[in-house]
DNA sequence: GTCTATAACGAGATAGAC
DNA sequence: GTCTATCTCGTTATAGAC
């Protein structure tokens, strides 16, 4: 799903791929939009997994926000788009949980970047003017569209010029 | 295919549509690529014929960056998105002609989106640091990601919100 | 639980009449 | 050029044996 889309897979691609039926598949995940959600609600939680670890492991908002931008690339080296971002594209033909849950899922991103950026302005390793909501939001459109233009430029190279480009507007002079 | 996507649209939707058979369409468009391939020439042409109007009859810059990317807003009000953003999430599906079409595409724009920020440092109309190609690069990241966003947030007005917060970072103070 | 077999349908595509 | 009819294949989904 993360190469093709949820349009561009089909049980026997999956089933294929894990190296089981069709059957078994069907009984795991009656219907393709149930499989589509289940899809959606681990990688979320794996991205979960990745903001929470980084708000216990990590002190320094620059770096947390540093190592956020830093999955987009990671993501993109593997030949793999953001799920969620592809699924936004598809919006129209997803099922109501699903789109429910992409919602839910960017509603993620917003909240968890908010938190790093009024870290970041309070403890004066970031700097910016403005609503910190406002930036997280265009922080995620960034991403999430250089990970798409990026890919269909086939150029890693450009995505991290983009990240770099972000994190300097961002970046606190030193003290 | 700006609701649905490529892999989300079939013959039988298109010539139902426009009220021919199936089997006119192919006469036209002997295979799905070849389609698909017409509809993003066009697309692209028409996205053309815009950012040329823009360079003939408006000479601010601001007023071209703003007229620009207001382009995406009446998108999402008409429930359409950016085809070439739909496809970039659909890259590993298309044929090889429809992904260096869209490779173009959002060619087209960075070059524009370039031309018009030297445009706008030159005259004094915006202001900004750094290598301008660069912002080019993620103005175009942020709309197209914005898009899909604000689709699947199902708000138009998160759109313009970020619209305008990008057009503030880049217009220059009053003389 | 996992499989084979198959149903029911829609997909892309073609043949050939008009 | 446009159509009806058809082909072939892949799709989602189910039935039922083991």
């Amino acid at each position: 799903m993360r190469q093709s889309g949820y349009n561009g897979i089909s049980y026997r691609h999956v089933a294929d791929e894990v190296g089981i039926s069709k059957a078994t598949l069907h009984h795991y995940f009656p219907t393709k939009a149930d499989l589509g959600l289940a899809v959606i609600e681990r990688f979320r939680s794996e991205i979960l997994k990745i903001m929470c670890d980084l708000h216990e492991k990590e002190h320094n908002p620059l770096t947390k926000l540093s190592k956020y931008l830093g999955v987009y690339t990671l993501s993109l080296s593997e030949n793999k788009l953001c799920l969620c971002g592809m699924l936004a594209a598809e919006h129209a033909t997803l099922s109501e949980q699903m789109q429910t849950a992409v919602t839910d899922f960017f509603g993620n991103h917003i909240d968890w970047l908010e938190i790093v950026l009024r870290e970041g302005l309070m403890s004066g390793r970031l700097q910016f003017e403005g609503n910190p909501r406002r930036h997280a939001k265009m922080i995620l459109a960034t991403m999430q569209g250089g990970l798409l233009v990026a890919k269909a430029q086939g150029s890693t190279e450009n995505l991290e010029s983009l990240t770099e480009h972000l994190l300097s507007m961002y970046r606190a002079p030193h003290r």
